[in-house]
DNA sequence: TTCATCATGATCGAGTTTCGCGGAGTGTCC
DNA sequence: GGACACTCCGCGAAACTCGATCATGATGAA
């Protein structure tokens, strides 16, 4: 778990407040998928955690926090599933690479508990925001380091931006194709493919075998 | 206003009501700019329309329902200045329609109390979702009707949706671009518009003039 | 035309319920 | 024993209700 600034309360450091803290988070997924981000109570979290409400608020300063929380933990999962897959498959052009990312973005929405309602978190109206980082751009800026070290792509600022780009565009368009249907409109997962691979070619390049 | 189905409790008769129903929005709008949509209070709407309580559970079942009043309001408000605009100008091709269209959306993100923080109100989780229907979409059909009796585009169904997968990307980054710019990311804000370009074109052919 | 009447829309705000939040105290593990 | 994990219970604030009250404009008799 990466982003534990000021997310938890206490830092876990016996083995079981793990355990628990990743029940009250699945506790908070499943109970956010039923009524909503915007309806989810400390209670409701407690309660399907089998835990206490004072135990809620061991782990996490306020309702709000655990939101984020949930989110942070998305994009974990996300990245580690990157790397995971770049563990087992070997893509020959960084648009494969792409490719595979929005099959994982699809698996996301379509089966990660509360994804679709709250992503990366950037749906969440939080202020002051800290440090002009989204979601989107954690793993941007992750994909990015990936890209220029197995394709020789030139690296920095630009090509985080172009990322961050083309993943405001796929992750809206992928909410949108969840938005009503629980599969996802595969008009949209296909528009997002289609504009998400002209835009990289377009600022990148045609992709390259390496 | 368009979406009175069940937003509102009841309906405006008296004059003053109407006067008090946008009063009440106008207030909720200030407060969501200042403290966020989440935090908003149905007292701050009170105090700061210089109503009651009561009276705003006279015009809205719930908290929820004025977050989603404000955004079908940022909706109607937008299509009205579309139509303001083409009442104004001559636009010479559907290009330079959707241009200014984003030059709308712009100036909205920048100066609508609110409409930087809600939308089109797609950014609402709310559930169920009620019609499939979605700020968006309603702007885009909106917009294909112009579209179809100006420059002779096909119409239909195609059209609508390919306006969708635009607005929606539009959306993505404009909301993007001012999320910690009060003024607009200037290099999310020509993305937005080049994406647009580039895919409607693919999608309709090159702009002529009619 | 005038004006008292009155049904109903509009408003108020005290009261109720629910929820966010947290501290005091108890159990559990090393 | 000391650090940690957890429960119990209550305070304060926010969401929401409801009956009393005020305002409006249509009606009709003089």
């Amino acid at each position: 778990m990466s982003g534990s600034s000021t997310l938890l309360r206490n830092e876990p450091v016996q083995a079981r407040s793990n355990a628990r803290l990743t029940s009250l988070l699945d506790a908070a997924a499943a109970a956010i998928d039923e009524v909503g981000y915007e309806r989810l109570t400390t209670a409701m979290v407690a309660e399907r955690a089998g835990a206490s409400i004072g135990t809620v608020y061991r782990y996490f300063p306020d309702r709000i926090a655990v939101l984020q929380s949930v989110a942070s933990r998305a994009v974990d999962r996300f990245t580690d599933r990157i790397n995971d897959s770049f563990a087992a498959e070997q893509y020959e052009t960084w648009w494969e690479t792409i490719d595979s990312l929005i099959d994982q973005g699809v698996d996301a929405f379509a089966n990660e508990p509360a994804f679709a309602a709250i992503r990366f978190g950037d749906v969440l109206d939080l202020r002051p925001r800290e440090g002009h980082v989204t979601g989107n751009s954690r793993v941007a800026s992750h994909v990015a380091s990936i890209l220029v070290s197995r394709y020789g792509l030139a690296g920095g600022a630009g090509l985080s931006y172009h990322l961050e780009v083309a993943f405001t565009m796929i992750d809206a368009l992928l909410a949108r194709a969840f938005m009503f249907d629980a599969r996802g409109d595969a008009a949209f997962i296909d528009a997002a493919r289609t504009v998400a691979r002209t835009y990289l070619e377009s600022v990148l390049g045609e992709p390259q075998a390496r």
